[in-house]
DNA sequence: CGATAAGTGGACGGGAGCCTCCACTTACTG
DNA sequence: CAGTAAGTGGAGGCTCCCGTCCACTTATCG
């Protein structure tokens, strides 16, 4: 690729990350490439759909997700590590609105490398957190995409207004995470229904 | 208005309802015509906005709530009569994924006589709940939309590959309702911030 | 420096959906 | 049973966005 080649790259990626984060997923991409001061072909060259361009920029995010699990797992208390992961995840989803679905894509199976090592790292704190015995052993990994779908809606309706109250959700869903006298939970999806429905279109 | 107007209104709010559930809140308005047996400016001459449209189906479906709430306020426990009613609510909304969001609508404020009543019922259900010493004291009856807007945005990714999956985030939620050794939680948003995020257009 | 192929911008055709307009139809009234 | 105004359908203009195409530009290499 030439230079200049990979340098619009980048500059498109910027401009997707801003222009998806305040306008939603299914903002022109007419606007991405105008705000990237390249023509529409430029970006059309490099992403051919829609879908490319949104992996690129959640490739590009999953940074965010990295440092948030190394201070989890480097955190001496199991609970804390992992409400701090969690918490730290859903900050994410909340300081890019428009981008809180998508980046439910990198957390929750191996697309490529960094993406499965950071659910193998979330693995780690669930089972530390387990066995410490501050989590209830019926929690099951897929609570995370779940939560963050929850907070996915969640966001779409309260960023602007009341852009704090995703917290609230957030504190409720650890509460119950946290391992106290149970009620029995209705079982969760299946990994393989995850997997189905992150590899549905975004719409 | 003429007889056989009424009847197609009655047609056009049908066919909304339909395919405004399979088909998300932005469904185009010619398809809701075309499946009502009408033309696309009859639908038009009866509700000016798309707003207008949702408005009318929501306030249609204001009596799967009565019913909801005349459930729970017959209830004798009041931890099973509130959230047997926040249960019932929550499956409305799975139920009919796509106007997940709009069923919001009813269930916060007096937007008209039916739904004020609905939601005083809702506030008696809650001060007993905490009289009772079930639920815990500082729930806000703001907790009931951050409960649905969170639903929604779960049914919105999960409806067609797992359409139970909102019941686990329920169940979590009502487990963190429970009264108990409580964590502080972030203060929620105010009734006019709802309000406001109500008032908002759907987009 | 000149050849060349990768890269580029913006015009353009196409499709989808919104909403309006208007000539035609039909329920109601006296 | 006629007059009338409310009601109706669908064509058509408009806007927005998609994705392609092609003549022009420019980085790179010998």
């Amino acid at each position: 690729m030439r230079a200049d080649a990979a340098r619009n790259r980048e500059l498109i990626l910027d401009a997707a990350r801003n222009i998806f984060a305040a306008r939603g997923l299914d903002a022109p991409l007419e606007e991405i490439a105008s705000e990237a001061g390249v023509g529409i072909a430029t970006l059309y060259r490099r992403f051919a759909t829609r879908e490319d361009l949104l992996a690129a920029v959640a490739t590009r995010q999953i940074e965010l997700f990295e440092r948030a699990l190394a201070k989890g797992l480097s955190d001496p208390d199991p609970w804390e590590g992992f409400s701090g992961f969690i918490r730290a995840i859903a900050e994410i989803q909340a300081r890019l609105p428009g981008l809180a679905q998508m980046l439910m894509i990198p957390c929750h199976g191996p697309e490529d490398e960094r993406a499965a090592a950071i659910f193998q790292g979330y693995l780690e704190l669930v089972a530390r957190a387990k066995k410490a015995g501050a989590l209830r052993d019926d929690y099951v990994p897929e609570d995370l995409p779940m939560l963050l779908m929850a907070n996915a809606g969640l966001l779409r309706e309260t960023s602007r207004t009341a852009p704090k109250a995703w917290k609230r959700l957030v504190e409720y869903l650890l509460q119950a995470f946290r391992c106290r006298e149970q009620q029995p939970l209705p079982s969760p999806p299946t990994p393989t229904q995850i997997r189905k429905i992150m590899s549905q279109p975004t719409d």
